[in-house]
DNA sequence: TCTTCAATAGGAAACGTTTCCATGGTTTTG
DNA sequence: CAAAACCATGGAAACGTTTCCTATTGAAGA
């Protein structure tokens, strides 16, 4: 009945005796209204029932309160960092908007995902750092971008998880259990979770003064397909007991290497020791359980959005706020055996 | 340099010797527009280098190009569905907006994500069917709402899984097994997937002309907590032989479940049968491997975002869709013993 | 050849805000 | 007490489109 037209700002204005001018003052908490003219204006708003029109809000002022955020869906912890990120942003009044990159041409989804669309900040957590052509793109668009855990040049990182002092720890874990053969199944060195991890691994086994078997470094991709290919290799190794533990990277790569073990009736700890990134139902509800280092993924989501947020509103500070940095955690479970 | 202005429709129509009108018909892929002078125009898009401002169109044309989605984020089914969803309404030309109703206050969460925002459509997968203040909320909402296996009374469907067969499928198999006290843990009547098990559950029974045990049908919520009690209770049960199967209605809930078992060291299949909703890594890397049924989630992503588009495009159709009909699969593995 | 009609094109108005500028009133200052 | 400074206020202009109305053109019909 009485909806029939919307309520604008011109309506209120009415309502409430005052200018347009005014009343958009009043809703923005801008300054230059007297404290009774802003009561009056509430009072009329909420009469009307008035709510603000977001797109003619956003069509002047160029804010959003959009935030796209760019990730491989795929991954198990992306709910949990979505959940987070969906958290913060909520709290903080702003929308998330998805984008999965988790199947190969990335550089097309992003495009087609952007294209013409307005946003007022991304998160970004790319399957590589190096890739020029999203470099490149991302570097043409003017506003504010984080990385959720990655090293990419002239974009700041909105968190950095330190993982390299579990990956120590849990090396110098295995090594005092008697394990000289340790294989490390992770993505590739142009992603800082598996550089860093590489770099501890190689770390701990400095500081204990044994060579590191530079050969059971296996760089690949995190996926069940690479875990599948790699621990296939090594097979031969873990049975001449060349290779007593495993420590793969992501969960991804983890569980093609659990179905490859299944399939050659390899068990663990008894013939082979596991140790893998990302704490979740698999890793807990296994049995024998499995030791892993846990990062906290839904803090790392708030905190990324936070840094984000920071920077969309104070857009001075853009690149000058240290990332965030995440501890993880060395869980000891079951899945190692004492040699 | 030559961005320091925005380049905007009258640039193109300058640029093309041709009226803002002309211009924006070209774009629309409007009638009333000879092929020449389209062509023209395209060329001078291209050679401008112009790209349509979302915000300004939307704010004449009242479509966002924008779908909102709410659902408990901490179930495992989210990822793919969300992947499926995002697949397609990227092919549509739509962007997915993310809104986790996870935790108890739902309403809350719901109108604070909504105040003011603008989307073409939503996709519903509510906690539960019967809260009458949600309800009253998205009635009062006039664009295409649809749900995701939900049935709430003036929301149209988008898809409703086919629960009944494969439900009824396992619970032949585990009476065929010898199996009589077979407890079911699920959510509430009050919600499609749980109501629809139970029935089938207890026609499968009447089929075999067995009685169903009533008091083993145990509704509560689709937790893991309620798994855990809900387990714990039956525990004398189990021991006494009186209940010999378990059946779980979701992943949540059999992750409760297999923690309380292996508190109490049971193991399955040789103290309990195993049966539950949702193939994930889990059921099929623990060993024994589980029993399931299988729900197609990607392609449930996919389908709900194909009609609920359908419904934006062609407002007459709304409510007048059939929901897809998404097939379930009974895959069986090593979780039941033949009693 | 003149009239009629359809197809194409141009551009003003409108969408609902925010921002800026001008105005008038009040307070401060010397 | 006059001048200066300040503040609240109203409203026009602008944001970049789409839509509608009007004008022009060329073809078809008589």
């Amino acid at each position: 009945m009485d909806d029939k037209k919307k309520i604008t700002i011109k309506d209120v204005a009415k309502h409430a005796c005052v200018g347009l001018g005014t009343v958009s003052r009043a809703i923005n908490g801008a300054s230059g209204i007297s404290p009774k003219t802003r009561k009056r204006v509430f009072e009329s708003i909420k009469e009307l029932g008035y709510t603000p029109d977001v797109i003619a809000q956003s069509m002047r002022s160029n804010k959003y309160k959009n935030i796209a955020f760019f990730i491989d869906i795929s991954n198990v912890a992306f709910s949990k960092i979505a959940k987070g990120i969906q958290y913060e942003l909520d709290n903080l009044g702003y929308i998330l908007s998805l984008c999965d990159i988790g199947d190969k041409n990335v550089i097309e989804k992003v495009m087609t995902f952007m294209n013409g669309r307005k946003f007022d900040g991304i998160i970004l957590s790319l399957p590589r750092e190096d890739d020029q052509e999203l470099h490149q793109f991302f570097s043409s668009i003017k506003i504010p971008i984080v990385t959720l855990d990655r090293d990419i040049p002239d974009i700041p990182a909105g968190i950095t998880t330190d993982y390299f002092s579990s990956v120590k720890k849990a090396t110098h874990y295995l090594l005092s259990l008697g394990h000289k053969g340790i294989a490390l199944i992770g993505g590739s060195r142009h992603i800082r979770p598996t550089r860093v991890s590489i770099d501890a691994f190689q770390e701990a086994y400095n500081e204990k003064s044994i060579p590191c078997p530079e050969d059971l470094i296996l760089e690949g991709q995190l996926t069940s397909e690479f875990g599948r290919r790699a621990i296939y290799d090594l097979l031969p190794k873990i049975r001449s007991g060349q290779v007593s533990a495993i420590f793969t990277l992501n969960n991804q790569i983890f569980q093609g290497v659990l179905h490859v073990l299944r399939e050659n009736n390899l068990e663990y700890p008894k013939d082979i020791s596991l140790i893998t990134f990302e704490d979740y139902e698999l890793t807990q509800l296994l049995n024998p359980s499995v030791t892993v280092i846990r990062r906290p993924l839904l803090e790392m989501g708030k905190s990324v959005s936070r840094i984000l947020i920071k920077y969309i509103e104070e857009p001075d500070l853009y690149g000058k706020i240290a990332p965030s940095v995440i501890p993880t955690e060395f869980i000891i479970r079951d899945s190692c055996k004492f040699l």
